[in-house]
DNA sequence: TGTACATCAGTGAACGCGCGTTCACTGATGTAC
DNA sequence: TGTACATCAGTGAACGCGCGTTCACTGATGTAC
């Protein structure tokens, strides 16, 4: 079961970490031997892709989810969501999000054909929020269009066309804002160098999260 | 020389990752035998744990010399420095920027009473030049310690004690927010998220740095 | 209902490889008399 | 100046290990007549 596999690999790598994808390793814990694992995936390295894949997914459904729960509150509640959304899947999936946005695996190659679309799952959907509120007028998009780096505004057009996708310089570049400002601070977290220094990371997070919102001119309540 | 051999191991994770880090690669990259380093280092453990070290304090040096050079011009241009100066030694060195922050090493455990020390010379530098800020009244930290959270508050407080460093609550509550905001960018201009979204991270860096600083009231110019 | 056959998940042995570490050793260098 | 010795960086062989991948195979299951 090819399913049973990749289970098999995430749980191995909750005790091993990312380096504890092995194929006979797999195949021990499965008690199965080695070569039975190629009757479901044509190299370890395909193996490796899907479990990214399965990754980069499930991190969007996350947010997805928590967007869709918060959606009788408010637009700003949501996007608060997403935000806590993204650290609370990296924390409940620690070695899955080192596998996406990690070291590279020595020797392995993602192929991004396959592997971008998932990737930009979170994005699309944080993105998609902000749009909304510039739509109902809650977030003036007006200031931050302004302060777009002329020569990343130019790449951001030749990205639209390219890509399809059809939103504004401000809110892609707010999307990376709030992406590199959560990032920073989940990454941290997660490999432990936070928590000497703050004890408790919730609260610190919160409160990031939430200036970050009211740089945009939102308020929570 | 032991030298040599910590110069050899930064070579190859230049070309092959962190996981490149092997005694017998080593030696072969020197033509020598593996046994040979075993008079240098006790194991390969403790080679990597010299290399961390250095990269600590390589880090640690690269910030102290920036803020140096902008001695003369002003204290916010020295901060300013200071985290420009982080992004590049990183992105100088991005294996050995992985090697401490990325992903642990599979059955490699720090001994941190070595390893601390050097890690902290970035976050020392970055406070001593808040604290300067505050006392020579360009900064007000008011506002900041009122919006440390009271949980992180207490545990500051028995760091405090714990590890002799004097510094107001708001000064290390602000280096930690310096840091993950820092830290995210680089983290993932490093491994190439970032590039293909923004094409030039240069300038996203420089204004999101700028937009940290007069978040505390300070002016480059 | 019973036989012949195809399918195919999984086996077991083998391939060549690289790893960290140990051990007894060699052989050049420098020091003491 | 010449000899005996100690030091010690580096060698070569070996240990036991794990890895990805290949190959011909077995043996249970299901299908067709």
């Amino acid at each position: 079961m090819a399913e049973q596999i990749k289970t098999t690999a995430r749980q191995l790598m909750r005790e091993h970490g990312t380096a504890g994808l092995t194929l006979r390793g797999i195949a021990r814990a499965m008690d199965v031997t080695a070569p039975a694992i190629y009757h479901y995936y044509a190299s370890l390295d395909d193996l490796i892709t899907a479990l990214i894949v399965d990754a980069f997914n499930a991190v969007g459904a996350a947010i997805e989810e928590a967007v869709t729960k918060a959606a009788g509150v408010s637009r700003t509640v949501q996007l608060f969501a997403a935000m806590l959304a993204y650290r609370r899947w990296a924390l409940e999936h620690p070695f899955e999000f080192q596998l996406i946005y990690g070291n590279p695996i020595p020797g392995y190659v993602a192929p991004e054909a396959i592997t971008n679309p998932p990737a930009r799952r979170p994005f699309a959907e944080i993105g998609r929020i902000l749009l909304e509120l510039a739509r109902e007028g809650q977030l003036d998009l007006q200031p931050f269009q302004a302060s777009v780096p002329p020569n990343i505004a130019a790449h951001i057009e030749a990205w639209r066309r390219e890509s399809g996708y059809d939103v504004p310089d401000a809110v892609l570049y707010l999307v990376v804002s709030a992406w590199v400002r959560i990032h920073g601070m989940v990454w941290l977290e997660l490999l432990g160098h936070l928590r000497p220094l703050l004890g408790d990371a919730d609260s610190f997070y919160y409160q990031q999260a939430e200036a970050f919102l009211s740089e945009l001119g939102l308020r929570l309540k």
